[in-house]
DNA sequence: GGTGCAGTTCACGCGGTCTTGAACTATATG
DNA sequence: CATATAGTTCAAGACCGCGTGAACTGCACC
């Protein structure tokens, strides 16, 4: 996609690194770079995930000023992404006694903080989806003249959705992801006939 | 994060659906929109998930011009779409008999239609994040005075993408997701004094 | 009170993605 | 072969989220 940066060819990569790195090692610049693959993956913005894996991997709290240095980040968007991350639970805003200034430190447990995460964005979002096909349900129901093989249909992704939320509950409870219930009802259809693949 | 833009609460869903909508049933629109909504916070696009709801609704197969109508979308986007699902193999294009026109039916197997799409898409993925994480730990060894601590933490950065990983291939050959082992390793740490929230 | 630094908020612009619509190709039908 | 209909491709534009940077608040210390 993007490559208009590479006019050099392969000759020289290192060298002519754009401007100040700030201070980041290599390593951990590919670190930080991947967990901030993954979480803009998972939905999130990419830059959280960088703060969050910067943290993790230094493992004392920086503060707010250091972060920004070290990711080339502004100022603004810093604060916004550890209020962010603060909500969700995945950094901690601690208190030096002798420094002036706020220090954020990652979560260490990272079971606590899928825990968290899910609890509040996953779940909401399940249940809300859950709650849209029960009623698309009750007004399928009310209606005469529908297929019953259309309403099977529909009942499958409700229940679908209700196990998926079900997992998820319990998984928050007990750190435990049981899927083995979810898809099982689904293992293939019975009452359509097969299609022949083109 | 995204997900504030869906239709109302539970109150009044189908009553003021924009303009003409095709000829989609009210409850067809609501549950043809919660899929779409989960289907784009996997980070697909929204009518794809839209479009294969409505297959997967209807049971019998679609051509392009009828669904164009039903959702209310282009010509143009329809083709796309359909042949981004028939990619995932998530819906399959039939040829009636007598008809002159292509038809599309979604993938009923639920569990075929995951697997497929974490075969293509999250394994590869996932892959690749493990593979920079590798390649940050072999630069970090690499270079001198970095605290083991530190260290430590990458490497389990690392062996926590190499049991996700492990954990999704099993899954596509046998359709069951374990997870059991994945985050276990990680239940809290030792060595960082945790404590007081805020 | 004044100076300096930490932190917050927000309008704006950039960049990326999705959709459209029109031009084009392919395929059937008389 | 001519015509119509189905399907594809792609450039242009709409749209939207993100990060920036500047203005602002709050706080500490002199």
């Amino acid at each position: 996609m993007k490559g208009y940066l590479w006019t050099g060819g392969p000759g020289s990569p290192a060298s002519e690194v754009p401007a100040q790195e700030g201070k980041l090692a290599p390593w951990e610049a590919i670190a930080v770079d991947a967990v901030g693959n993954v979480i803009e993956f998972w939905g999130f913005k990419r830059n959280q995930g960088r703060v969050w894996a910067l943290l993790y991997l230094r493992g004392e709290p920086l503060t707010a000023g250091e972060i920004e240095r070290e990711l080339d980040l502004s100022k603004g968007g810093v604060s916004m992404l550890l209020r962010d991350l603060e909500r969700w639970g995945v950094i901690q805003r601690v208190r030096l006694p002798q420094d002036s200034a706020w220090r954020y430190a990652a979560e260490t447990d990272l079971v606590r903080m899928v825990t968290h995460v899910i609890e509040e964005r996953e779940a909401g979002f399940v249940a809300r989806i859950r709650a849209d096909l029960a009623e698309a349900r009750r007004l399928a129901q009310s209606v005469t003249g529908i297929p019953g093989e259309r309403l099977a249909r529909l009942e499958k992704m409700t229940t679908l959705a209700e196990h998926v939320e079900r997992a998820l509950r319990l998984f928050i409870k007990t750190s435990r992801l049981d899927v083995s219930g979810v898809l099982a009802v689904f293992r293939d259809e019975a009452g359509t006939p097969r299609r022949e693949k083109r």
